[in-house]
Parts: structure tokens; sequence; C-alpha cells
DNA sequence: ACATTTGATATGTAGAACATATCTACATTA
DNA sequence: TAATGTAGATATGTTCTACATATCAAATGT
């Protein structure tokens, strides 16, 4: 039966190269090793020599596990294993917004998840400081300020705080890194479009309200966001 | 004020290596030509002699990009941007297990934040055959199955299938991802727990309930996970 | 005991050479 | 004429050698 797309029966053929199967080797190494951030490595002319390819193709591959944090190397000290910083190795590939348009909207949902069930954690960790300072920043903005770099801006640093009140980190380095697609998405918007709920209901749930009240209030402040979802958001797309 | 980390205020001096300046310097190359997938870059000795380098090193610094996914090569036609799999580069340092403990806990919450949220979508999305098939795979676990592993691999399918039910493909392998690290921290218990809420439940409820009344479920079922959550949970860490 | 010098060593960088795949163009064949 | 086969040209893939540079360790000098 011929399905009319060739690309899924007849994949692509990838030629591997010698530096991505070193790559793999070398990762297979540090798991099956159990190697601990400290642990030395090799050298590279011995990892070189005991897989029959020349310092060069190691390098290469040893560059990529550096440049993800995976491992560090100094001069004479040669090479040891480190801790790699999740997040910014993902920020490297999000940056430059060469993504495509479906993952773009995949990513954008991604983001509602968040914000919704942010709610636990929020009302775990909030605390009286914290929720001074996003009042601080929800009062910035008056519904009448026309300024679109303002509001975005205002928009951002609401919803940071939030993040950040969290107390998780890595949560919030996430969130950042989200950003420039909110930020993209959003800007397609020709008419800034205000929810029911403000960003000063919210801080006043917050302070008052459950952790129920507030979903609900977050759901509403972003509805028309959730509105726009399709139902069927990735079906085959034709050219 | 000192703040008890001296990690920030006085960061480890990193010599940057010629490989990472000519990584920078192509990042800023794509992302000021605004290049976009399918373009052609400049060959491999014309890089390396405009910006005074060997070749050497200009191929280290390509062999990251392309590892990412955000050029590809190949012999005689020259490179070409290309669209990078967001998740793969995440996917490529989460795999290694030696992420720090205090990570490791800021991912086991973002999965339940993820977790809670996911209602929406989940709602809006669901067919009844998906439902069906959930049904199935919650019917398998019974709650006299005593063997660890499959309890394990029982639940995993469970949520795995709730993620992929969202239509959302970036988010289904966010989930997958974070698998191991959920995985690792399950298992640390040695009582299985079970929730209030059984995944046959929120079943029932994904079948003719409402978004919230899915929502606190999925809570209760996750009861134990949300009450181990530290209210203060990444303050300075003792050695 | 302390400072200085002097190798030894592992990573960082450079340059040249060859291997290999593949595009282009041309020639061959049915 | 169209499909197939052949022959260069070219950009990436790979190897090798040599040297630069930082840094550890031991020897030396005061």
């Amino acid at each position: 039966m011929y399905t009319g797309r060739l690309g899924k029966e007849l994949e692509r053929i990838t030629h591997k190269t010698m530096a991505d199967i070193v790559e793999i080797r070398l990762r297979e190494y540090l798991k099956n090793k159990a190697l601990k951030p400290g642990d030395a490595l090799p050298k590279e002319t011995e990892i070189a020599e005991s897989l029959g390819v020349s310092r060069n193709v190691v390098r290469e591959a040893l560059s990529r596990l550096r440049m993800l944090g995976m491992i560090e190397s100094r001069k004479r000290r040669g090479m040891i294993v480190a801790s790699p910083d999740i997040m910014g190795s993902f920020e490297r590939v999000l940056d430059p917004m060469f993504i495509d348009e479906t993952t773009l909207q995949e990513i954008f949902e991604l983001r509602l998840v968040l914000e919704i069930g942010l709610a636990d954690l929020l009302f775990l960790r909030k605390t009286e400081a914290d929720i001074e300072a996003l009042e601080k920043i929800a009062k910035k903005q008056k519904p009448t300020t026309g300024q679109h770099a303002f509001r975005i801006k205002n928009e951002i640093d609401f919803h940071g705080k939030l993040y950040q009140m969290t107390g998780n980190h890595t949560l919030r380095r996430f969130q950042d890194m989200l950003l420039p697609v909110f930020g993209y998405l959003v800007s397609l918007e020709k008419v800034p479009i205000i929810g029911k709920v403000s960003h000063l209901d919210l801080v006043n749930i917050l302070k008052d309200g459950t952790k129920e009240e507030f979903r609900q209030g977050m759901l509403l402040h972003l509805e028309h966001h959730f509105n726009k979802l399709r139902p069927h958001p990735h079906l085959p797309i034709k050219k």
C-alpha cells in the first residue's frame, strides 16, 4: 500500500560520522563506569588510540560534551566529569528562532499548562514580601496604557515573578527560556486582549484566596489564549 | 552581604577557547543574517580564513552546532541551516544521571506542575478511542499486585498515555525525558504508596466528569508526592 | 623554610595532506 | 531520445605532525 508519503517508509539514510560514534561511545563510557562529577577521564591521545581514530575526531566529540557542560578540561591536568547545566543546554537551541510553526504552537501550549499547574507550588511557598512585590508590578499596569512594548514587558515581569515565587529555580529558568516563544506569538495579536481577570485580581486571590480559586482565576486570565487552542492541532500539514 | 553561596558572586574564571568563540560568532552569524532552515552556509575553509583561525577550530564549533541539529552538512554540497530538535538536545544532557540532587527535586516538581495543568488540553482533545485505551491500561493494574517493576511500568504507561492524549507531541517527549528522573525518585520509596484516587477513578472522571473534577482527582492521586514538598526547598545545601 | 627555575605533560591550535561522497558535465548505449 | 555510465571538480571527513600554552612537580638556589 502506497500512502502517498515516501518520507516514512524510506527514511533518509544518515551516515554517522566518526565524531558521532565517538560521542556515543564516550557517553556510554561515562554511563557504564558511573562516573560522577570530579572524576578524571583518560587523555585525548589514549581515547583516540583505544578507539582507533585520530585525536582530531576525539576532540570534536569532546568539544560537544564540553559545550553541554558534561566535561571540563584544563591544560596539563586533563579532563574531568562535570555536572551539566540542564537549562543551559536547552537555551542553546531555543535562542535562535528557527523553530518550526508546529513546535512553536506546542511550546505555547506547554506554557499554558505550566501556568495553570503553578498554583500548588505558589500557595506552598508564597511569602508576604513576594506578594507585595508582585502587587507592585501589577499596579504599574494601567488598563489605558496603550504602549505595546510596555504592556509586553509588564506582562513578562508579572508572570516571571510568579514563576520565581515558586522557589523552583529550574522552573523559573524554563519559563525564561520559553519567553521569546511566548512573546513572538503574542506579538502576532493586533489588538491587545485583556482577560476577565486582571493581574491585580490574581494578586488578591493569592492574598486571601485558595489554590482552586487561583487556578480558576488564571484560567480566566488566559482565557483568550485557551480559546484559540484547536481540538486537533497537529494533523498532517499540507504544503 | 554574604549570602552563603560563593558560587554566584565569584564565578569560576573560564578561559574561553577559540572553539567557544567561533561557536558564538557562528550563532551570531545565523541570527543576524536571519538564516532559515535550508539556507546555505559558507565553506569551512572560508569561515576559518575570515575568522583567522584554523579549520580545525572551526570544525569543532560546527561539530557542536551539528550535534544540536542546527546545521547539517553533506559532502560536496556544503552546509545548510536545519531546524533543531528541541527536545533532542535536552535529552542529551538528561540521559546520564549526574544531575545534582537539588535539580532532580526541582525537575520532579516541574513534573507535578505539568500533571496538574494537563487537564485543559486533555478535555479539549480526548477521544473515545483514547479513553478506551487508557481504561485498558488502568485495568491491568491490580491493587494486590506486589511486583514493583510491573507497578512502575504500569504507572509510566498510564501517565504517558495521558500526555499522549493531549495531542501535544512536544509535551509528550518532554515527559518522556523526565521519566528517568521520576522513576529514580519513586524508586527511593520503600513502600509503594497508593493514592486516594486510582487510575480507574481518573478514567471515569475523564469519561463524564469536568476539567475541575479531573484536576482535583489528579491532585489526590498525587497527594503523597505533593505532601512531601517542602515549603523552602532550596536553601543552601550543607555538605 | 621559602622563592625560583626548570622540565614534563595534557590540552589547545595550526597546517598540510589524503579519503570520500556527490554534483556537473559529458560520453555511451539501447 | 532517454536512460545509463564515466570522469573530473569540490566540500566535507579524517589523519598526521608539529608547535603553543598552561600548569603541576621536582630540583635548585638563597
